[in-house]
DNA sequence: TATGAGTTTCGGACCACAAGATCGC
DNA sequence: ATGCGATCTTGTGGTCCGAAACTCA
């Protein structure tokens, strides 16, 4: 069986002249990961688009592909791989791995500059497009890496992560609406359509987070990779979300979905989380009953390493697969008419042809359909 | 190199309505 | 404190459209 799989194995991939293995789906880039599942040899961005597709590609083990020595021409790379490195939902090469760290700390820096140095921070600000966005939501003042350690610099940090999502970014939700500095288009793009709000008090909405944009436009989208090449605006994204739900990310609650690879938030679950994470009636600001958040004002290089961490930590965690939090309303949709894409007006005929079918349903089936999970 | 036209990519708006949330009594 | 009805708010997906990015002559 093993010798069966390894040598089919050998059968595929391909090199170009120049000893190099190249990505077996888009043929163009050189090949940085072999997936044993797909056994498949793949470069980092059709990797990352393959396997952020669903959860279940996600656990594919994905080992890096080294770089052929010099000289040692045709080798299979399967052959020459190391021991495995299982990622833990990245991507990861030891090639790759270099880049993304330089690339992380890099991004890190400048984060951290935004804290440090008011005069870095307009040049940084112009490195990331036009000095009053800085790129990101915020403007000097330390306003990105204050986000960044919202979540450490409260009081909430002992409870589980969800808790530290759901009672920082509440505040920094309310902080920045009070800020009112913000870009409107980039909140949009961030948090998608989720108006600009707190979910609090005991609406279940409260707890799930909107994981990335709609799957809208799936024809001609081609989300994963605009998101891998824009951190920025992920982490607009990120914030977004998070200011307006809590986060459990330590705990998944997300079921498959059919044709679309999204994460289904079963609706008990979601009242039950939101239940133990009382928050803010919504509507109201809370900007002073809560934690207050405390910034540094000077970072001390350990305060800076363990910030760069966080910031890694939280850039791994990041998610972007759509998450339905209300799988019944996923499905009426889906049943609805529609006119150009828009819902339309059921016309009585609808009614009733819907009316017939779940009630044959239920006299033959003897049980009647729960839409939600 | 600069410019304009054509093409591609992308984000957001739009729609109806069930279900949840809120309010007053 | 509890229950109930009325009203308000939210979330859901497919398509279209405009803006931005890109390509090419």
């Amino acid at each position: 069986m093993l010798k069966e799989e390894s040598s089919t194995l050998c059968l595929i991939g391909s090199t170009t002249r120049a000893g190099v293995w190249m990505c077996e789906a888009c043929e163009q880039a050189p090949a940085e990961f072999l997936c044993k599942a797909d056994a498949a040899s793949l470069c980092a961005t059709c990797d990352a688009v393959i396997h952020s597709a669903n959860p279940l590609a996600r656990r594919h083990h994905r080992v890096p592909v080294m770089p052929i020595p010099y000289g040692h021409q045709e080798t299979d790379p399967r052959s020459i791989i190391g021991v495995g490195i299982e990622s833990r939902g990245g991507f990861l090469s030891q090639e790759s791995e270099c880049t993304v760290d330089d690339q992380d700390e890099h991004e890190a820096t400048s984060w951290l500059l935004f804290n440090d140095d008011p005069a870095k921070n307009s040049k940084n600000q112009n490195q990331y497009g036009n000095g009053n966005t800085n790129g990101f939501l915020f403007n000097g003042e330390g306003g990105v890496d204050e986000y960044l350690d919202l979540v450490e610099y409260n009081s909430c940090q002992d409870t589980q992560f969800s808790d530290d999502y759901q009672c920082n970014d509440l505040q920094f939700d309310d902080q920045y609406m009070s800020n009112g500095t913000h870009n409107s288009k980039n909140v949009q793009q961030g948090c998608d359509t989720v108006p600009w709000r707190s979910y609090g008090g005991g609406d279940a909405d409260s707890v799930v987070p909107v994981q990335g944009g709609k799957a809208k436009n799936h024809h001609h989208h081609h989300h994963h990779d605009f998101r891998h090449q824009k951190f920025e605006s992920e982490m607009e994204y990120e914030t977004s979300n998070a200011a307006g739900y809590g986060y459990p990310a330590s705990v998944s609650h997300s079921v498959s979905m059919s044709s679309l690879d999204v994460g289904v938030v079963p609706e008990s679950i979601v009242t039950e989380v939101s239940i133990s994470n009382a928050r803010t009636p919504k509507g109201t600001i809370d900007l002073f009953s809560s934690p207050s958040i405390q910034m540094p004002t000077q970072l001390t290089p350990l305060d800076r390493e363990a910030r760069v961490l966080r910031y890694r930590e939280k850039k791994k965690t990041r998610k972007f697969e759509k998450t339905i939090r209300y799988a019944s309303r996923k499905a009426y949709a889906e049943k609805r008419p529609r006119i150009k894409g828009r819902f339309a007006k059921r016309t009585n005929a609808d009614a009733e042809v819907e009316q017939m079918f779940s009630t044959t349903l239920m006299t033959e089936g003897g049980y009647c359909i729960v839409p939600s999970f």
